[in-house]
DNA sequence: TGACAATAGTGTGCGGCATACAGTATAATG
DNA sequence: CATTATACTGTATGCCGCACACTATTGTCA
C-alpha cells in the first residue's frame, strides 16, 4: 500500500486489459493466424502482448471450442496457424455486443 | 469445454468487467458514498455490482490509498462513506486516459 | 561458426472477482 | 406489538486468468 501512483496505475491497466485481450484475439482470427504473428500484429494496432500469455491463452480457446489449429509444415518452419471456428463466431459476435453495451455504461459514468 | 455459447458468453463477460469496477467505482467517489448507496447508483446507470463484491473492493482500495472513509453516525443508521483521497483522484485521471486508449485499439481492431 | 531473430511451448504464483454466508438495525405491515 | 422485509456492512473461500520467467528449437545473417 502507499505505492508509486504509476505502479497503481500500472497494476490497474493490468486488470482493465484483462478479458480485452480475448476480444482482440478473436477478432483477429477470422484468418488463419500462427502465435508470433499474432504477437506482431496486435502490437501494431497497441495491444501489447507477452507471447508467454498468449500461447496460453490459445489453446485455452481451442479447448473451449473457440478456435481450430492446424500444423503449417509448407512454410519455412513449422508453424501452428489458429482460426475461428464456427462457435468462435457466435461467441465473438455476442462478445463484441457486450462490449460496446460495456463501453456505454462506462463512458457514461466518466461524464 | 464445448459448452454452451451463453455459458461461454457469460463467463467472458465476467472477465471483461473485470477491472472496469474499479473504474465504474472510482469514478462515482468525488462525492462520499456509502457502499449500498454505490451498488444502487451504479445499478441504475447499468453496471450491476453485487454489494458482497463491492464491499471488498472498497476496502481494497483504501488500502492501496485510493480511498478514504469516515463512520458517519448523523444518518438514521450508521454507515462508512467512501471517498477519493488525493492519490485516488490521480490514480483515476491516469486510469481513465488509459482506458479510452484501450477502447480506441479495440474499438481499431474489431473494424 | 556464432549470434541473434523467429517460433512454440510450460508452469508457477499472485490477485481479483463471484458467490455464499453471517449479522445487525430500521422500517413496514398486519 | 410482533413479525417480516429491507437496508446495510462485513468475511472467507475458491476458481480462473493473466503475467512472467523459463526452456527449446530452428532459421538467418554477419
Amino acid at each position: 500500500m502507499m505505492a508509486e501512483i504509476e505502479e497503481i496505475v500500472n497494476g490497474l491497466i493490468l486488470e482493465l486489459r484483462r478479458g480485452t485481450l480475448i476480444l482482440s484475439v478473436l477478432s483477429r482470427l477470422d484468418q488463419p493466424k500462427y502465435g508470433y504473428s499474432l504477437v506482431q500484429e496486435l502490437s501494431e494496432k497497441g495491444i501489447e502482448i507477452d507471447a508467454g500469455t498468449l500461447y496460453p491463452l490459445l489453446r485455452r480457446l481451442e479447448k473451449q471450442g473457440l478456435l481450430e489449429s492446424s500444423w503449417e509444415l509448407a512454410d519455412s518452419r513449422p508453424r501452428r496457424y489458429y482460426f475461428l471456428s464456427e462457435t468462435g463466431r457466435q461467441v465473438y459476435d455476442r462478445l463484441r455486443e457486450e462490449w460496446r453495451k460495456l463501453v456505454f455504461s462506462i463512458e457514461n459514468l466518466m461524464n
